[in-house]
DNA sequence: CAGATGACTCCCA
DNA sequence: CTGGGAGCCATCT
């Protein structure tokens, strides 16, 4: 069970840099709520206000389909929705194991273009935040 | 007005 | 690697 559901007024203020994330996410790749809620990088954004946001896509260009739950399963709360997400998710390529899950290491996006990233103020994912920052000495 | 209800993730057994 | 439980509250009916 859940807590905390983002209020509307943390959705509204956060769901444009989400969506803009998400439309990063190109097609045969899946993120994680996580993942979005990272690269947005704002103090207050969570993996859940990700959720709540991508239940309110109305935007055709927002791939909604791309984003995960961590295990790498459909999150979405309906029978409905989850077939939907799915269907459209292997249509771009994407494969599912026998326990409706997707290879995250092989799926998985791998964070925004640095440049975009640094032109319109958002974060990189850990892994490829730091790299490898050895010696600067 | 009260009660059910959350597009998640981490931690531990 | 899998499964189950906690987190702890604003919204909606």
């Amino acid at each position: 069970v859940d807590i905390t559901p983002p209020s509307q007024e943390q959705i509204q203020h956060f769901a444009p840099r989400i969506y803009e994330v998400v439309k990063q996410v190109p097609p045969g790749r899946v993120t994680t709520y996580g993942a979005v809620a990272q690269v947005v990088g704002e103090e207050g954004c969570d993996a859940r206000l990700v959720g709540a946001a991508m239940a309110l896509v109305k935007d055709p260009e927002v791939p909604w389909q791309r984003v995960v739950n961590a295990k790498g399963t459909i999150s979405t709360r309906n029978e409905r929705a989850m077939l939907a997400q799915r269907q459209r998710l292997e249509a771009e390529g994407v494969t599912f194991d026998a326990r409706d899950r997707i290879d995250l290491e092989r799926f998985g996006w791998r964070g925004p273009d640095p440049d975009w990233a640094a032109q319109h103020g958002y974060h990189l994912l850990p892994s490829q935040e730091e790299p490898d920052q050895p010696s600067l000495f």
